[in-house]
DNA sequence: TTACGTATGTAATAGTATAACATTAGAGGT
DNA sequence: ACCTCTAATGTTATACTATTACATACGTAA
């Protein structure tokens, strides 16, 4: 029984490593390739993929990043109750990522999963859409 | 604007390689890897991943099969209508995939894409379960 | 102190996917 | 039949994504 997402475990202090990752994450506000954080983080000391894989599984781990999965990418999670569940609009001509929340899209699919019989413990859901300034140009 | 379902370009016949592709996952069930339907496939004469990788591109273009974005994994579409969403569920101990289809949470997300205001184009679901064998043990 | 879990650093390697280029096969129009 | 155009093929090389293995360090609890 490993309590996945551990916002519980409060004031878990992160390590250089993953502090550093998420900062850049967090500034970044879009998803972004493991190897993109690595040459970032270079100056700061980042020298070998497994320091940034190691820290980006302890993220999502902890539930402060999410993993696109469709786009290899990682992206800062916007949800401040931090569920392990996802959802993102991804736009399929500017590929434009954004995580979607307490809206009647989510809300409804909350909704349907617990009324399911499936013992479904968490999703990942991906909407393809065409974001507002691509459908105007 | 590109056609991307088409099941419409009816009867479009496949070539060598994208129809010893497809009756492998066909005879599969299960999700495949590429690398490995490569290996499995050398003997019908597929020798480079480029190869696979076309074959994969086609089908999924075609709605025959659907990748797995968290497995980088390709699988046989059972969805006899075809369309460009999919709804999975994979179990998170064993890692067996089911596609979903026509049941009440499926209907329901469609039923909230229709009602949603973004403009959503298509969606990929994955909804991790305990499948029941699991549940068991 | 010892023991244990977790994080680190580094090197090597495994696994996934595409670029570039030359060639061939098929479908449609004339 | 011939030409043309598009899509598929074959091959090599390479890029991108992720993990294994091993040695070491750090903090905390017994």
């Amino acid at each position: 029984m490993s309590s996945n997402h551990t916002h519980n475990k409060k004031n878990q202090t992160l390590t250089k490593n993953q502090r550093i990752v998420l900062n850049l994450l967090q500034d970044s506000g879009e998803p972004l390739k493991a190897y993109f954080i690595l040459d970032s983080l270079k100056k700061e000391g980042l020298n070998s993929p497994l320091q940034v894989y190691r820290a980006l599984d302890k993220l999502v781990e902890l539930g402060k990043i999410h993993k696109v999965e469709s786009l290899n990418s990682f992206i800062i999670c916007n949800n401040s109750n931090c569920a392990s569940n996802t959802a993102f609009t991804i736009c399929e001509r500017c590929g434009k990522v954004k995580e979607i929340k307490n809206n009647n899209l989510t809300e409804g699919v909350n909704e349907l999963v617990r009324e399911n019989k499936l013992n479904i413990t968490r999703y990942n859901l991906e909407f393809y859409v065409v974001c507002k300034s691509c459908k105007i140009n």
